[in-house]
DNA sequence: ATCTATTAATAAGT
DNA sequence: TACTTATTAATAGAT
């Protein structure tokens, strides 16, 4: 931080380096003891250097040793929980990728069983399939029925009173109640011009997955979280 | 350290208590890092406060845990040996301290000494001072003659052979051996264009001391330790 | 949290 | 190793 600006990254010659070294570990003691004092903190520094054959401290080495008795006391996720280090970082970039992952294979899963299920309509035999391949394929018919069901009540509800106005998007789970009405009488060319309507037939591939709280019929109330730990553990 | 010189003191304000805290915690810790980074040092830094649950600390639990381990390994002795701990470091600042009072007092001395010689210039007498005021008096005649001495020699070498560029600064005890020339040649109108000239004519107040290894006349060789001591043991 | 006037730290050079 | 000095960095107080 003087004659020049200098560049952050390990001192190659060495005697630039010890001379660097002492003088900030110098201004580092200074920092640590005013900090102290100034706000009444508990702290402690260690340094090693291969300049010295003992670590330098401070405060003191019973200042060191009640804050590191302190430090030890804590439980390992309190001495992780927030701290600005690199570890931290790395831990969160790979807890990030790790969801990642897991959100992957759960993509994975769903689609193989979806690949199923729409095999089993053009023939192909459910037998030879496990009891969670058949539980989650049942799942997904389930998803699909509903949204089929939800589809065609919303249909019969436009053919009787056309509106305008967009509907607000479906949510799994909220099937109407009300009996299937299967006259359709709107008019094809109103309905190619409303783009929900465009919409409403061309769901999203992801349907019937991401609901979080339905009560479903195959048995299992937290159907969700079986799935998930049967092959996410 | 910045709109004014703060007292090395618990700050007794919450808010800026607080407030310095934060600054000079996040401070510390770079310092840390760079010290860290620049001299491929082991170090760790662990910081309590009351505005965190936890401890913040640097670079890394593992990167403490590393550090730590290392340093409990040694024996107490070792810890305690050559350390810097509160105690040592409250003595160098003391150290320090009475250094800067030391300079000053010496300073002081000076500026006495030097004033009691000019005013000797206009007849005040220099009955009733003692044997040390006297020899120091000498002792700055002497410098100030030498000084005289070699600023004529310079300005003769100058009126013989003038010279485009700058001389090098006059230093303490640099006079030269040559024999003083009285004779002045120069051109008023020339030398007032000359700064390195005017500068010449302009000395330093502090001229004639700092010196450290000249032997002067005043009976004592090593004059300026015998200053030193008798005045700021 | 941001902005500066100031003080402090310190990279090079001696 | 210590001192000096030019420059950058840290930061106190104010906003």
């Amino acid at each position: 931080m003087t004659r020049k600006k200098v560049k952050l990254a390990f001192i190659s010659n060495d005697s630039a380096r010890k001379a660097t070294f002492k003088k900030r570990k110098k201004g580092l003691m200074k920092k640590v003891s005013e900090l102290s004092t100034l706000c009444g903190i508990d702290a402690c520094a260690i340094i090693y250097s291969p300049y010295e054959s003992h670590a330098e401290i401070w405060p003191s080495p019973m200042g060191v040793q009640r804050v590191l008795s302190q430090f030890k006391k804590m439980p390992e996720m309190e001495q992780s929980k927030k701290m600005v280090n690199q570890d931290s970082f790395l831990r969160q970039r790979i807890g990030k990728g790790n969801e990642q992952l897991k959100k992957q294979r759960k993509d994975n899963r769903e689609r193989e069983m979806t690949e199923i299920m729409f095999q089993s309509l053009t023939g192909r035999s459910l037998h030879g399939l496990n009891i969670l391949d058949l539980n989650d394929i049942g799942y997904l018919i389930d998803q699909h029925l509903k949204d089929i069901h939800t589809r065609v009540d919303t249909l019969n509800r436009m053919a009787v009173q056309p509106q305008p106005v967009a509907p607000k998007p479906l949510t799994v789970g909220e099937s109407s109640q009300q009996a299937v009405r299967a006259d359709f009488e709107m008019n094809g060319d109103a309905i190619q011009r409303q783009q929900w309507f465009i919409d409403l037939m061309n769901p999203p591939e992801q349907m019937g997955f991401g609901g979080e709280d339905i009560i479903l019929p195959f048995g299992d109330a937290n159907h969700n979280s079986l799935w998930s730990n049967a092959y996410f553990p």
